[in-house]
DNA sequence: ATATGACCAGAATTGCATATCCGGTCAAAT
DNA sequence: ATTTGACCGGATATGCAATTCTGGTCATAT
C-alpha cells in the first residue's frame, strides 16, 4: 500500500513480460467476474504462474489491482495520443473528444472505472474510495479553459457547462449500452461523424478550431502526466 | 393484472381523493425504500387508511404500482405540455427537450423509470419486464423525423443519431447526479440556457426552428396518448 | 354500503453451527 | 536465486430450523 514498488526483481525482461501477462489475466477475469469474485489463484492459473509468483510482483491483491488500473489509464493515454496524432483534425475538440470515447468504449475496465461500476470494482471501491478511483475527468472544466485560450473551444462559452455537457454525454453513452439492446444502438463508426458535427457546431469556434494548438496542449499534458507516473506518483 | 379497473366504487369524490392519497403515499415510500421493501400496510398507514381499503382500489400491489407509474407518466405529460405552452420557444427542439428534462429531473420516480433503477423498481422490474416498464423514449427517432418534417429539426440530420444523442445526454444527466457531489453539478437554472444553446446550434435549422409547428405536433401527440389512456390502454 | 384489521399461508429473514474459501506466508524444491 | 504450492487463520458461504413478515382475504363493525 506504500506507493514504492517493492518488486525486487522487476528488472529482467522475463519478469516484465510475466508482470504484463499477470495483469492481462487479471484484467480479463475481473472484467468478467468482478474484483471480489476473482481470486489470486484464478489470476495466477490464467497467467500460467503460481500464486507465489504473483506476490513477487505486488505485495497484495489490492496493489495488483491498483497497478492494473494505472496501466489501463496509461494505455488509454497512449492510444488516445496516437489517434489524435494520426488525425489532422485530432486536435479539435470534436476530434479529441471522440477519439477518447473510441478508446474508452473499447476497454471494459475503463468503462467500469468511469461509471464506478460496483459489479466490477467490488469492495475495492469502498476501501480505496479516495485513491486511484477518485473522479478522473480527462476533459475537465480546467481543460476546456485551456482549450479556449488556444482557440480550440469558443471563448464565449462557460467552460464549466461545456465540461458538464461533455461529461454527461460520455456517461450516457456508456450507460445506454447496457440499457438498450445492441441492435438499437448505432455503431461507433456511424455515430462518430454525427457526434463530431454536433460538437463542432455547438462548441467549436467559427472555422472549426485550431487543431494544431489542441494537439500541442494534449501533448504537453500527457508528457507531464507520464513524468509524474515515471516518478511513481499514482495521481 | 387485466387492464380494466376493478375498483367498484371509484366514482364518488371521496374515493378519487383517497385513491390519489394512496398513490401519493406509495410514491413517497417507494422512492425512498424501494418497491420490495415498501409494504402495503406501510402505504395504507402513510395514507391514513386501512390495508383493506387499498385492496378496494386495486386487486394487487403490482396493480397499484402500475397505476402509480401510469399516473406519473400522465403527470409528466401534463406538466411538460404546460411548460411548452407557456414558453414562446417551447416548441423548438431545445425548448421541448429541456422542458422535458426539467420535469423529469424533479420527479424521482420518473428518473427511476428512465434508468430502470433496480433499487427502486425492485422485483417488479423482473416480473413486469414487458409492460409499463418497456423502453419509453418520448423523443424517439420517429418523433425526430416528425419534427424534421415540421421544420423544427434540421432536415439533413440522421434522425436516429439525433435521437441517440438526446437519449445519451438525458441519461448522462441523470446518472451524473448520483456520481458527483451536488456542488459539482451546475444547477438546472444555470445549465438550461447553455444546453439550449448547444442543442439549437447543433440540431435546429437556421433561424432556430419553427416553435409553433413543434407545439402543434406535441399537442396532437399528447392528445392521442390521453385518448388511449382514457380507453384504458396502458401502452 | 363501506371500511376495517385479525387472520392465513407462503415467502423472506434470522440465528447459528459447520464447512469452504481465499489472501497472504514461507519452507522446500528447482 | 527463483519459484512453488501446502498451509494458516480470518472471512465468507452454506444448510437448516425457528421466526417474522407480508400480500391478500373476509367476517365483522360502522
Amino acid at each position: 500500500m506504500d506507493g514504492s514498488g517493492r518488486n525486487v526483481e522487476a528488472s529482467s525482461t522475463v519478469n516484465v513480460e510475466r508482470e504484463q501477462r499477470i495483469l492481462d489475466a487479471a484484467t480479463k477475469l475481473i472484467v468478467h467476474y468482478g474484483y471480489d469474485k476473482t481470486t489470486v489463484s484464478d489470476i495466477a492459473r490464467e497467467a500460467g504462474v503460481s500464486k507465489g509468483a504473483v506476490y513477487l510482483h505486488w505485495p497484495s491483491k489490492d496493489d495488483l489491482f491498483t497497478a492494473l488500473l494505472l496501466r489501463e489509464i496509461q494505455l488509454f493515454a497512449v492510444e488516445w495520443m496516437e489517434m489524435i496524432e494520426q488525425d489532422p483534425d485530432g486536435g479539435t475538440l470534436q476530434g479529441m473528444y471522440l477519439h477518447s470515447l473510441t478508446v474508452m468504449l473499447k476497454r471494459p475496465m475503463l468503462k467500469a472505472l468511469m461509471t464506478q461500476d460496483r459489479r466490477i470494482l467490488g469492495d475495492f471501491m469502498r476501501r480505496q474510495g479516495r485513491g486511484v478511483l477518485q473522479r478522473r475527468n480527462i476533459m475537465s472544466a480546467e481543460f476546456i479553459r485551456l482549450m479556449q485560450e488556444a482557440g480550440v473551444v469558443r471563448a464565449d462559452l462557460d467552460a464549466d457547462l461545456a465540461a458538464y455537457l461533455l461529461a454527461c454525454l460520455r456517461l450516457g453513452m456508456i450507460y445506454i449500452e447496457e440499457m438498450l439492446d445492441d441492435d438499437q444502438i448505432p455503431s461507433l463508426e456511424r455515430a462518430v461523424p454525427a457526434l463530431a458535427d454536433f460538437i463542432e457546431r455547438s462548441l467549436a469556434p467559427e472555422g472549426g478550431g485550431n487543431s494544431e494548438a489542441g494537439k500541442r496542449i494534449i501533448r504537453a499534458m500527457l508528457t507531464a502526466l507520464q513524468e509524474r507516473w515515471a516518478q511513481g506518483q499514482i495521481v
